[in-house]
DNA sequence: TGCCATTGCGCAAACGCTTGCGCGACTCAG
DNA sequence: CTGAGTCGCGCAAGCGTTTGCGCAATGGCA
């Protein structure tokens, strides 16, 4: 099965050198078609494999992964998206032989401290970055380190020296307000968070440039991005107030299936006298009741995509920065109609 | 930032042996604590981390890394799934310092070879199966080649010879069956799949041995794993046969959604007319209508048991296997009542 | 004072692979 | 028949670590 599972064990089989056959396998020119075959043959007999640490050893580049730092309870509770993310970047980065790693940060620890030391013992040749803040002390590293990267989400840097993609989330937050607006909706809500992130700084600036002199208002519920008792007293004070917004937006489906629970609860019927928008399509979107109309922003497709550009990045270290920025489409389901009287 | 950052390096500049700081460093007894305490700040200081493949290639074990192989479309739709396996693998993996490393098996490619591959090359040090069928080709491969592996879910092999951890889906199953039974229910249904997998087995068998001289009928539907067509049709079927069944269990929750939403296009009411189980109690599952009841099979602590049970095989390599049977407990929410009349 | 044990460190080999260089054996033109 | 050029391969160095062994210096004991 694995008889000979070194290069030097195979080259004493073949009563040739160690070098003949390292050459043969990468298919070197000076090395003779006949030699090559015989060498092919062996190695394919015996399974060998080369040691991949031995070759990231000696060629100095290429561990042949590319890591992913994962933070707790930062993607605790969003399985579906790491479940796509992964699934993304994976299958992108296989098809070009490289494997995808995991490190999770440990409790107490900082990501940016996993992050060093990654870089430190070479484990990957490059790294993907999740979770952009607007500014991000990981790329601040990264840039100084010239290791290769890539982000999902904008810092605030505009242009940025590095690679990001990031769903239009601005384009799509406007397109929701005046969908609405267009319906007869005057009153908005906007369902966010606290953390500053950046994706929610561009959403947020998207739906207010859309409102602007229209006449609409607007108000906003903010809470921590994880704290469920929190979230649900803002939606609650927001849906009880006595000029209560007929239309609410959300930064993403999770805040949306909450509106429309905390909704029914108040006896609310939406769409009748509520119109409730998501943001991300989650798998639950389809299944609530009413479904829930949202924007899909096709993660499973971005993950791809960075692992194409991340792969181009460590190919070609000091080419011109790529940005992609990707639309996201509406999905109307149930929970949005004409505004109520 | 990254003055130093090679042994040899470090050395160097401290005026020392590159042996006396790597024996420093790993804390060996036989150096002063006063050299000692000087290499470990001068380590920090210069941002040392030993590189990874040099340390694996001297040990011969331990690359830090433990693999798991994905498949498509296996689990190409069932992104939450994955996202609860891969973050409790990865957090308890990450809590004895290893990473955990996806690898994706090429269209046209064989799980198997992918395998291969990996133990070939000493990428892993363990491995975690997934997806495991009752005469699993990759548990012979990987017992033969005596390497570390844990697998979700069992094979056919009693006692097996390798670490297993599955959920209860028997017990489950039975109780569901009995809950039913007792609600007045005796015409049954079970919403299955065509693929051979040990968890619809032991699920399968579970029901079959509480209905088991109850008097109580059971008729089964099955389909491809992934053909929604075929799975429609075959529920559809189902529900529209002269004697169909008053209570349906289903394979696994995906299933139980699309029986939810055939029922209602059938105009049969659940529970009223239809009581519906599902099992793994997926996102989805809270927010359908009416609200699935199911049972919760833990993934993500279970994901973190194996992780503990991989690092254990890993460190006692000829420990007496492990077997895990956890409990998936009830979830009851609106979908199943009384038997009708 | 002489001897042995202990302590603290350096030398050098090794892990499995890649690669620059060199060397012999051809081929072919002059 | 000699010289240069090409081809096919081996030698050996080296990637960054770890580790067995050896050696000098120190201390304790008789």
């Amino acid at each position: 099965m694995d008889g000979a599972s070194t290069l030097k064990a195979l080259a004493r089989d073949l009563g040739v050198s160690a070098a003949t056959v390292s050459r043969a396998l990468a298919g070197h020119p000076r090395i003779s078609r006949e030699t090559r075959e015989k060498v092919e043959a062996a190695a394919q007999a015996a399974g060998y494999v080369p040691n991949r640490a031995a070759r990231a050893l000696v060629t100095g580049k290429g561990s042949g992964f590319v890591g992913l730092v994962m933070q707790d309870p930062g993607y605790g509770r969003e399985h579906s998206y790491v479940g796509e993310f992964v699934q993304g970047l994976g299958q992108g980065l296989s098809s070009h032989g490289i494997d995808l790693f995991l490190t999770f940060v440990p409790d107490g620890g900082s990501e940016l401290s996993v992050i060093r030391n990654i870089v430190g013992s070479r484990r990957a040749d490059g790294l993907i970055l999740g979770r952009t803040t607007p500014d991000d002390p990981r790329v601040d590293y990264l840039l100084a380190a010239r290791f290769p990267f890539v982000t999902h989400g904008r810092t605030a840097a505009d242009p940025a020296p590095f690679d990001w993609l990031d769903t239009d989330g601005a384009t799509a937050f406007a397109e929701g307000a005046r969908r609405l607006f267009d319906l007869g909706h005057r009153r908005f809500g906007l369902v966010s968070i606290d953390e500053p992130m950046a994706f929610r700084t561009h959403r947020t600036d998207g739906l207010r440039a859309a409102l602007a002199g229209t006449g609409a208002t607007l108000t906003v519920a903010t809470s921590p991005r994880y704290d469920t008792t929190a979230r649900d007293a803002a939606i609650r004070a927001m849906l009880t107030a006595p000029d209560r917004p007929t239309a609410v937006m959300c930064l993403f489906d999770g805040l949306a299936l909450a509106v429309l629970d905390i909704a029914a609860d108040l006896g609310l019927s939406v769409p009748g006298d509520l119109s409730v928008l998501g943001f991300d399509n989650i798998a639950p979107a389809a299944h609530a009741r009413p479904a829930l109309s949202t924007f899909d922003s096709d993660t499973l497709q971005a993950a791809r995509h960075l692992a194409d550009m991340l792969v181009a990045r460590m190919s070609a270290p000091s080419a011109p920065p790529v940005h992609r920025l990707i639309p996201a489409h509406f999905v109307p389901r149930a929970s949005h109609g004409p505004a109520p009287g």
